[in-house]
DNA sequence: ACAAGTGTAACGCATGGGGTTACAATATAT
DNA sequence: ATATATTGTAACCCCATGCGTTACACTTGT
């Protein structure tokens, strides 16, 4: 993966909050959180929590899995850029499933 | 979903492991972690975080992907447990004019 | 000018991953 | 039976991070 991948926030932005005319604080009043959680959320200043992708898939029918799955891109991809470097590698008698 | 979704810990450990017959002592010397990390995730103590599941990718020649989805189903199973119930749906996007 | 909306700093709180050290319990080998 | 290896876990530390409140300084639209 050479890009980093989309934040869950900035498609939660472009793609349900302005089409609805959703300003972010009454979007975050009808989540149930703060103004402040979902203003950096929708900056990309904080990850999708497991809890907020709950309230963005009541609030919008859509699946929590999918959001986080946005998010799982984006953590593993920052990771990615500072991967641990000191893993021996398991012997492997035969080829691993999974 | 009913039951909780299967750690990810325990598949290392049932599948990996055991059939390569590594000891948690030397398996965390390879993963670079401490005894006590790789302890507390095969005995499902803790969460499949994004760097160890980079290390158990780099080890074992497996895709950390989906080390991870196996994290975010319990990870989600378990949030789910305790849902926010303060959620206020949004409008339905209006249909389109012709 | 006024009100609404926004980003964000400065706090505090709670959670959680990871490290070290140490100890007791349980293998396993000799 | 004795020695060695392995293990789970407690106690302690550090650090990152999500979330809340309050407050302040913008910007924008009426």
């Amino acid at each position: 993966m050479i890009r980093k991948p989309t934040h869950p926030g900035n498609i939660f932005l472009e793609d349900i909050m302005k089409p609805l005319g959703l300003t972010i604080t009454d979007a975050a009043r009808m989540l149930g959180v703060s103004r402040k959680t979902l203003s950096e959320f929708v900056n990309e200043k904080s990850a999708l929590s497991p809890e907020m992708a709950i309230r963005i898939s009541k609030a919008t029918n859509t699946s929590a899995e999918s959001w986080l799955n946005m998010q799982q891109k984006v953590t593993l991809w920052e990771a990615s850029q500072h991967a641990p470097t000191n893993v021996i590698p398991f012997p492997q008698p035969k080829a691993l499933e999974i």
